[in-house]
DNA sequence: TAAACGTTTCTGTATTAACAGAAATTTCTA
DNA sequence: TAGAAATTTCTGTTAATACAGAAACGTTTA
């Protein structure tokens, strides 16, 4: 597949781009090469465009696909797997979103929970202890909204991304709603 | 200074961490330790209980300061300078943001940009030039968002993330609005 | 201004991750 | 069930980053 230069400037930063996200430079250039693709790529075709070693494709491509931002296709009369990236920017986001939390967070969740169940009976972690539970609670609240917005539709959440300020005078209202309530 | 083992575990976790949140693990060490220790320590104490090497923390220690989130304290007769972290938990997670916007986002944003405006007239590109504009509004409508999001005071969050559910009614409600208006 | 104290920069080593190419394995077709 | 085609796993090399220790540089006080 023959790129133009702007695709190849796209496909380069993206890959670049990659090592910033948590993923190196050949899966950020084949989701980028495949976000771009107006048909599915099989990994042959993917390797000579981006001129990366098969095995290299191979071993990205299975991570991609365990990511959930690409999908396997077939095309007729073609034995051989094709590949397609997720084309809708919002469920890409939602995947980026959805891995970085199980990596960048729910590990730390998990010890943190284990640290206050086994609370130690030692008066000299009183303190440390609090400032964990601080934590764990502001994660824990942190990742409920983000499961909640996660099931967003794509449509609506632009909508509502544009709406901005707006959006930002809803929740001061949410605010002073419950600054009324008394404290939980 | 002397930790103990819950202190030390959450240290070493926090460092563990640091490298999958983009920074390193000495890095992530000295933060967990400031943001447990009770009073600011200096370099040198950060050195002998962490045992790493002094310019490991001064390097370290200069860069938590870059992102804001360690700041110099003084103590009355000591000429040293000591450090202290950010103790808000909510403000920690603001500066993790903000750094990983510019880190991760603006310079892609950017890149985006150019090419959008450099816009050659090559009627092959039409298609990618509307999927880089489709990222691009994206991206920018998203950091705009995120600007909003921390002007939020930290009670006010902490506030609003509990609400959880009703939030979320509250933006479907916006959502309703937004559908009943005009396409922008 | 000297010398004591503190901090930063420099340099080499070690660790880790990415990657190419080869080998092995699996899947499909005749 | 051959044997061809496609994919995955394995192995060694390369490149990037983290880090310790040493050297250089600043700052304060007597």
């Amino acid at each position: 597949m023959k790129l133009t230069p702007v695709q190849e400037r796209f496909i380069l930063h993206w890959g670049e781009m990659g090592s910033r996200w948590g993923v190196n430079r050949t899966i950020g250039q084949i989701h980028a090469l495949l976000y771009l693709s107006e048909q599915p790529l099989n990994a042959e075709e993917i390797a000579e465009t981006l001129e990366v070693a098969r095995s290299n494709v191979s071993t990205s491509l299975k991570e991609l696909l365990s990511f959930g931002m690409v999908r396997v296709a077939h095309v007729m009369g073609d034995r051989r797997d094709h590949f397609e990236a997720q084309q809708d920017i919002w469920q890409v986001f939602k995947t980026v979103v959805e891995v970085r939390r199980r990596r960048e967070i729910d590990p730390t969740l998990s010890m943190l929970r284990n640290e206050l169940l086994a609370a130690p009976a030692n008066p000299a972690d009183a303190r440390t202890l609090a400032k964990l539970r601080e934590v764990h609670d502001f994660l824990e609240v942190g990742t409920a909204w983000i499961g909640e917005m996660q099931r967003l539709e794509p449509a609506t959440l632009m909508k509502l991304l544009r709406m901005g300020a707006k959006v930002q005078q809803l929740l001061r209202g949410a605010d002073e709603i419950s600054a009324a309530l008394p404290p939980p």
